[in-house]
DNA sequence: GCCAACGTTGGC
DNA sequence: GCCAACGTTGGC
């Protein structure tokens, strides 16, 4: 079992809506290393939902994968925004999974805070002008985490 | 809204 | 294969 990190606009895709829909279907992500990230996930991994371009930017709850390696709609239809006409359905490019809700932590952790607890080489999330969507979390930055949600 | 960081594209 | 131009991310 596995920890991730994974980055949501809380006004394109919140916790909220996440717990309101139950489980989703994690689409658009175009980035190759946050791809092969999602790629090597399996079911029972459990992510951090981080909440970004917001303020206060954080992780704000806990999912886990049901469904892995799901081809990304997305690819295929025109008139999204994550459209890539280079991929086909016989070679898709972009695969992502399928998450369902966990928690919502009553007492999210901000940036601030995550970078004033652990070390960049640990939690990218923390590092410097990081802009991967998608990476994994170390197990035992994971259980503080966690343990720091719910204190 | 600004802009630094940085990934991607495409001409050569 | 290099690298300048360009586009996007995301904190502030």
């Amino acid at each position: 079992m596995n920890y991730w990190l994974m980055k949501s606009e809380p006004d394109v895709y919140s916790i909220a809506d996440l717990q309101r829909d139950r489980t989703t279907l994690w689409d658009g992500v175009r980035n190759y290393q946050a791809r092969n990230f999602l790629r090597s996930m399996v079911p029972g991994d459990v992510a951090f939902f981080y909440h970004s371009n917001t303020t206060p930017p954080g992780v704000v709850g806990l999912m886990k994968v049901v469904t892995p390696n799901v081809d990304d709609p997305t690819q295929f239809d025109a008139k999204s925004k994550y459209y890539d006409p280079k991929s086909t359905q016989a070679a898709p490019r972009w695969q992502t999974v399928i998450v369902e809700f966990v928690e919502a932590f009553s007492q999210p952790i901000t940036l601030d805070t995550l970078r004033e607890t652990f070390s960049p080489d640990a939690l990218w999330v923390v590092r410097q002008g990081n802009r991967l969507s998608v990476m994994p979390v170390p197990e035992d930055i994971a259980q503080k985490m966690i343990t720091m949600a719910r204190a």
